[in-house]
RNA sequence: GGCCCCAUCGUCUAGUGGUUUAGGACAUCAGGUUUUCAUCCUGGAAACAGGAGUUCGAUUCUCCUUGGGGCUACCA
């Protein structure tokens, strides 16, 4: 049976490269009919965030990933917080120094990087030597009387080459003098992640490893702790990684450089609000425009809203409030590194599984491709069901605290069925504002108003008092009556249409653009309809 | 610096020792449809990083160069 995992560190909100990891374990385990575990690797209490997991967990079920075993499911090889695995570490941990394969250290942080200072400026690699002789259990309780840091090193065998065999990248060897005595138990007690990596993914029976190449260097480390302890060794797969348009991984800090870059670029704004924006300090904005420290997420976002500019999406929630909807994120990310082998492009998720063969994954990196995975979204949209479209608007809206959140269902479903060519669900959310604001709230379009209205004698302002009249004496109210209205009058007076629509629109919506005239008209009802069209013309023509 | 990985249109990619005028998608450009925006339709432009070698023949195999990326933590 194949068992794959998903063991993301709690450090934050999921990242669209962890997604796409996550999703890749998730679909070899479903082809194969396996289980997929989903494990969180919490060792480290610096940077752990207690909400973390929850964020993670929820971003996983909105795109559609689920767990056979993990937190909330539970499973027989739990728990699955490493936090919670402690005494199976240090069984391990024991058997390892009793048999000399791993020996302990003292060597505080400073002495470790003046060690690596030196090998530095010998232009050498640092690789951590074993002392000649190994500290005994009273050299322990010395340093400890001491007050120094106790940790654990594997002591890596260096008979022979290791090989990585990899499903990507074939075979890769690694000399064993390349690798150096890796910690394994950091001094406060808790293990690092290369021995807890590899004791639970024996222990859960975990047969394939999929992960980023990121971690192709840790791969023979791994490989020498599973011999030491008698395990197996998994298959595994080192996929590509994303890379962003400036250079790098797709990594969390794009959103900070950018904001950093456009505070930078526009130096008419008062840092002073921008830092009260972000809730910090003038000193901590100006560290963080040095490059020195980086505010936490929310201070980032804040500014960003403040200054009115979009950060790049990098985390799964940041692609939800943009208006992305799950099945087209899936999607795309699926054919970063891997496709079906033939033309198809845009698939379910049920489809995904049905193609997915871990043997067609690329090699190479990819760049993240925002303008096709607008394109994605678009065609999800349009050829997903209504009542599914419904929810995901719905989260939509609730995340950014939409006042289009007023609507129920069934105006949504409608409102969204009139929309079917739109990139995002934020494009659907601005065009129908209109009808979730206050008639005074409208802003008009300067230029528009120029154009259509005030262009030609007032041309487009006659428009609208005949219109007030005419749409004042329609009894039906309905997108049909409304039509048939606009188009006689059309005849009537021989013009096009757009003379008719773009003067309504404009009184409206405040601009040129809006849904579909005759429906807009309708779902706005009478009453507003003839309001706006009296604010115009008192604006504009008087 | 050391170690490792990678290299087809701007981007994601298909593909193979001769079947290729290298296919698709997004973006782009030119037309067209449409009451606005968006869609939609038609068409165009656009790539095998460079150099050696192997071979009758190389985009495909080998090596080198160049370029990109990763790792080099008591982070995962």
């Amino acid at each position: 049976m194949v068992i794959t995992r998903f063991a993301p560190s709690p450090t934050g909100y999921l990242h669209i490269g962890g997604a796409r990891t996550a999703l890749f374990n998730w679909l070899l385990a479903r082809k194969m009919g396996g289980k997929f575990i989903l494990r969180i690797e919490d060792t480290d209490q610096k940077r752990n965030t207690p909400t973390a997991m929850q964020q993670v967990i929820d971003d996983l079920r909105w795109l559609g990933l689920d767990w056979d075993e993990g937190p909330e499911v539970g499973g027989p090889n739990g728990p699955y917080l490493q936090s919670q695995r402690r005494e199976i570490y240090d069984k391990y941990l024991n058997q390892l120094l009793d048999e000399g394969k791993a020996y302990y250290c003292f060597d505080t942080a400073e002495e470790l990087a003046a060690m690596r200072q030196k090998a530095e400026r010998e232009k050498k690699s640092f690789i951590y030597r074993r002392p000649e002789t190994l500290p005994t259990k009273e050299d322990v309780e010395a340093a400890k009387a001491q007050g120094k840091p106790v940790t654990v090193r594997f002591a890596v065998p260096q008979d022979k080459p290791i090989v990585v065999r990899d499903i990507i990248r074939g075979e890769v060897t690694f000399a064993p003098e390349e690798i150096a005595d890796f910690i394994i138990c950091k001094s406060d007690g808790f293990p690092t992640y290369h021995f807890a990596v590899v004791i639970d993914d024996e222990l859960m029976g975990v047969t394939h490893v999929m992960r980023g190449q990121e971690h192709l260097m840790n791969t023979p480390a791994h490989q020498c702790l599973q011999e030491a302890l008698g395990f197996r060794t998994p298959e595994y797969a080192h996929m590509s990684i994303t890379v962003s348009d400036n250079g790098g991984k797709l990594s969390k800090r794009e959103r900070p450089n950018t904001l950093r870059k456009a505070i930078k670029a526009a130096n008419s704004l008062d840092k002073a609000s921008i830092a009260k924006a972000g809730n910090i300090s003038l000193e901590e904005l100006e560290s963080f425009l040095k490059k020195k420290t980086t505010p936490e997420e929310t201070s980032i976002n804040a500014m960003a809203d403040f200054i009115g500019i979009d950060l790049p999406e990098i985390n799964v929630v940041d692609f939800v409030k943009s208006g992305y909807i799950p099945e087209a994120l899936v999607n795309f990310t699926a054919l970063l590194g891997w496709n079906p082998g033939d033309e198809r492009e845009i698939m379910s998720l049920e489809e995904l599984i049905e193609a997915f063969d871990e043997k067609r994954l690329n090699k190479a990196n990819s760049f993240f491709d925002r303008n096709k995975l607008s394109s994605f979204n678009m065609e999800h949209i349009s050829r997903m069901d209504s009542a599914k479209l419904v929810g995901h608007m719905r989260r939509f809206l609730e995340l950014n605290n939409s006042p289009m959140l007023a609507a129920d269902d069934a105006l949504l479903e409608r409102l969204i069925e009139l929309n079917k060519g739109a990139k995002t669900l934020r494009d659907i959310e601005s065009k129908c504002l209109l009808f979730f604001i206050e008639d005074s709230e409208i802003e008009f379009d300067e230029k528009a108003v120029k154009k259509v209205l005030l262009k030609n004698d007032n041309e487009g302002c006659k428009v609208l008092e005949m219109l007030k009249e005419e749409l004042g004496k329609l009894e039906d109210f309905s997108a049909h009556s409304i039509e048939t209205l606009l188009r006689s009058i059309c005849e009537e007076k021989e013009i096009g249409l757009g003379k008719v629509a773009q003067p309504l629109r404009i009184a409206l919506s405040g601009s040129t653009i809006s849904p579909a005239i005759f429906d807009t008209v309708e779902i706005l009802g009478k009453a507003k309809t003839i309001a706006r069209i009296d604010i115009a013309l008192a604006k504009f023509y008087n």
